[in-house]
DNA sequence: TATCATTTTTACCGTTTGGTCAAATCTCTT
DNA sequence: AAGAGATTTGACCAAACGGTAAAAATGATA
């Protein structure tokens, strides 16, 4: 299985893009977003994504020269969005507003990229063959860093005592899953297919959740 | 596509069932759990089930007669298990009492049914085209149902002004992350493959975010 | 407008896929 | 031990799969 790392493009390694070739590339990459978001991987085929670009299938292998080739381009973009977030929180802040904030990021990118977020999801299903060097470098450095910050809060006592890597898995979770699971989300609320009006509601439920108080303070009750 | 609802088995409609085929049937269904819970439904082929299943395919077929039959099956089976952790709320415990063991339920399934959980994310990510109709009767009505009991103790000052609906939505995400992510988990965490030791943490920490205080009560920090 | 590189298409290839069929084998009962 | 029913297998099929080769069409440039 072949891991993410310095990735070339199909046509003439070297010289600059042509614009049709830009136009196709990002044609090919968003139908290909569609696919692999909804069926990941294995479960997409390259004659959907080549219908889906409106595009012959010869004519998208002549730009990505494997359906790997296409995976990987769209989870590296990926990566760089996926992080974006989690590196703005800043050990200077108060801990309720960095949190605040990092949620509410979060939360609009699972609302603007919701594929992306399907997309990822579906690579951690399958046991992420392909974002394991990732997960396991990158991604783990940037959550201990982060981590220590939280960790520096809690000793001063501006944070509940916690587990702070798990404090951002219920971070990501709560928010990744009005995109991985939109249509559970949908069908439980009795909204419409396109409707994503439960994103305010979210917001309101996840800022209670993590910086308020759910269940009141200990009592008789 | 086919939507879940009455099924009958392959051989012999009405007739009791061999030992043999008591047990091929749990072969298969354990095989299929497997790969459908990897790959998704499309993702998934018949030849890998029957490999795993140590069994050849036409033989496979002999059971179930297609490969939506056996996921049907499999969906079937894990609804049930599903909504039993919900259907135990009641109306007459304390909230905290509730929540807590509800969310100690969740997260106890998701640790025995790892792969069930990951079979229902990848449903939900492919957009439901299965259980579109459970999610939309079964599923929300007792949403509706349990959601009335949660808004009962918001109205008595018992639980944090929320919506219901969305505090069920930050259950099962947080708690269905440790199956479904649990590739992430572990390379974020530093962990082997099968290592499940983060489950113990995993519910300190939603103990702490759902019924105690995350970030301290208002401060001028 | 002639030229050359880029882009697109047509026709195809070998493999994998979901599924069928009839024959062979096994198991259980008598 | 025989017969009937249940189970298993090997050979096969059409369609879908990822991908290739070469020719045809198009675009840019001089």
């Amino acid at each position: 299985m072949t891991e993410i790392s310095a990735s070339s493009e199909s046509p003439n390694e070297k010289r600059s893009k042509t614009r049709i070739q830009r136009e196709n590339e990002t044609r090919i990459l968003l139908a290909a977003l569609e696919v692999f978001s909804e069926n990941g991987f294995r479960g997409a085929t390259l004659d959907r994504i080549a219908a889906t670009a409106k595009m012959s299938k010869p004519n998208l292998l002549y730009y990505f020269k494997s359906k790997e080739e296409i995976h990987v381009a769209l989870l590296t973009d990926l990566l760089d969005v996926w992080l974006a977030p989690l590196r703005e929180i800043s050990p200077h802040g108060k801990p309720a507003d960095e949190i605040g904030s990092y949620i509410r990021r979060k939360l609009e990118s699972s609302r603007q990229f919701p594929r992306e977020s399907r997309l990822f999801a579906n690579e951690m299903l399958a046991g992420a063959p392909h974002i394991g060097d990732f997960l396991q470098s990158e991604l783990k450095q940037l959550v201990d860093e982060k981590a220590a910050i939280f960790q520096g809060w809690i000793d001063e006592g501006r944070l509940a005592p916690c587990d702070p890597r798990h404090l951002l898995f219920a971070i990501w979770s709560t928010t990744q899953h009005y995109a991985d699971f939109s249509v559970q989300v949908r069908h439980v609320l009795g909204l419409q297919q396109g409707d994503v009006s439960y994103y305010e509601e979210a917001a309101s439920m996840l800022e209670t959740l993590f910086l308020g108080r759910l269940v009141p303070p200990v009592s008789t009750d």
